[in-house]
DNA sequence: CTGAAAGCGCTTACAG
DNA sequence: CTGAAAGCGCTTACAG
């Protein structure tokens, strides 16, 4: 039978009570009584019933989920993700709330930090965009004693515990490394469509691209990246107007939302003129272009995956543990036609 | 405040048996009587705490997985996982145990089934091959009512509830998509190594990728499959032996285990003469091939990720529930040298 | 510094 | 067919 806190109290020839003390690390146990007890606990082999000690503590975690109001698919299924959550979280024991924020805006961003604070929640999960108000708002969260994860972009640097996404660097090189090999022999240049360069990580999608790209495909040239600001319809109009101007366009990487116009853009080109075309984030758009050729690979991060590891992380970092790597590391998962789920 | 057994006995003028008897579905109770208590269940809109009822219940289920004693670095890494759940299987109240069988034969298999049925767990997953004596034996484990799940290779046709596993198929056509792809407009001949055409797994990546194949890259020969056992020194002799016989290999898909013998005769040939490879299973000798360019790619299933769908699978047919499919589904992962975890 | 007792939300004999 | 009481493994006031 495996040990319980009665074997230790037993054992130790103490009360319940100073078991708990010891167990949770509280004050007000003698050195001796203390070493009794964590003597028993060792040669006993005790391990806690973490689901009893969250029953009788009752306590429950109030978390927020800061997110940009994007309306692109990504966006729009990490809020369904956190969505889920929300609805799991009576048995859990947490309490998850979303904040909405306008896209690509620091000032907003950290406002909404500044004022998240006030409600002193347990821990933050937000999408990080650069800037040094953002930077001040997470120490001063830190300084409130808030646990803060950044989610599928980070912000190096700042005082966040942990980040919560995929390795965006690789994620480029990813796509380089595929885009090249699928164009084989052939000759020609590469157009690029991000979302923002202000956002972390378009731009480090696009220097593990660059860098890939000319250190193993020097033979490709590659145009300097339009910013689409992860809007459809610009990047349709946008890549419209390219593919009119020049002809020797034979890829593509889009390494931000809007692939629904760029699709659109793809789809009124004759079949033989298409570009070679990698794309990111698996979702209805991208699932039909793949599976009639619009598109060739797309690049996936999974935002249940992101927002199942954050809450993780931040309950973790409230109890005090410390973060497993290997075991939320979040994938970059490359879908072909083939593979899709 | 959650309601709780409590509010749901006070609102319904019953006492904490006559809910709990309602709540699990135990016979016993007036109609009239158990109308009332689910009126109040759910006019309170209440949700039962999982974790309580667990604690209060003390039952451990008793799980067996039965894997075959291959000592290739995937089967060595399903062990592992389920040695992992072992570890943790205390607080979650489960009892899992590991019965080793030889592989490759459908006699030693469904004896090993036979035998665990005397001890009636409450479930078994097993890696299934294929022989008239294993449908026979899954049918005798359905009937005591024992719930079953096939492990990595299915057995379709069986009494099994559930197979947690990868598309086998559809790696197969991933394979030759990327084979196809990467080869470009090349000529020439391609050679496929698998472990054995007994087990069920092997036979689907083979079916898959030939329809590709010939579908979509009928430029290419396929040669007729080699088995190697996933015996990595057959595999080496295999393969070096044909290697040495014809110049015109310019792909090769390894869609077994053995690539340590694979990767072997690979090193052996000049740079300039490598075929293209893809082959299965992400460890230690794929990740350093795929670091130095002996293999392009390497598709994965996360044995993990399938070890915990068993469980949790298995824990939900014994307790009545249906399987979540979406949640269920093992991907298909896809590993160049730049999304290496 | 330490302990006895009640309680978290559920389930289970046992009695009637 | 129904209920009172004890208990699962832990934590928490409260008293001393």
């Amino acid at each position: 039978m495996k040990p319980t806190v009665h074997d230790i109290a037993r054992s130790a020839g103490v009360s319940l009570a100073t078991v708990d003390r010891v167990l949770n690390g509280r004050p007000g146990v003698r050195h001796v009584t203390r070493e009794r007890v964590e003597q028993a606990i060792s040669s006993l082999g005790y391990v806690r019933d973490v689901a009893a000690a969250n029953l009788a503590k009752g306590r429950t975690y109030s978390f927020a989920f800061v997110l940009p109001s994007n309306d692109n698919s990504f966006m729009i299924s990490l809020h369904d993700e956190v969505g889920q959550a929300i609805s799991r979280s009576g048995p859990e024991r947490t309490r998850i709330r979303i904040v909405d924020v306008p896209p690509f805006d620091a000032r907003a961003l950290a406002l909404a930090l500044n004022q998240l604070a006030a409600d002193m929640p347990d821990g933050i999960a937000f999408v990080a965009v650069e800037g040094e108000e953002v930077h001040a708002a997470v120490a001063r969260l830190k300084e409130a004693g808030i646990a803060v994860v950044t989610l599928v972009s980070d912000l190096p640097g700042s005082a966040r515990d942990h980040f919560a996404g995929i390795d965006n660097n690789a994620a480029g090189r990813t796509a380089a490394n595929l885009l090249g090999r699928f164009l084989g022999g052939r000759d020609g240049t590469i157009a690029v469509v991000a979302g923002s360069m202000l956002v972390r990580d378009h731009r480090e999608r696009l220097e593990g691209f660059s860098a890939v790209m000319s250190k193993d495909f020097p033979r490709f040239g590659v145009l300097p990246v339009m910013e689409a600001r992860d809007d459809p319809a610009l990047a349709a109009e946008l890549l419209a107007a390219l593919l009119a101007s020049r002809s020797d366009i034979i890829g593509l990487y889009s390494l931000g939302a809007g692939n629904r116009g760029i699709v659109h853009a793809l789809a009124e080109m004759a079949a033989d003129a298409r570009p070679m075309v990698v794309a990111h984030e698996l979702n209805r758009t991208t699932t039909s272009a793949l599976a009639n050729g619009l598109i060739d690979a797309v690049l996936n991060q999974d935002a249940g995956h992101e927002v199942r590891s954050a809450i993780r992380v931040l309950k973790g970092k409230v109890e005090g543990l410390p973060v497993i790597a290997a075991q939320e590391r979040i994938r970059i998962d490359i879908f072909l036609k083939d593979n899709m789920p």
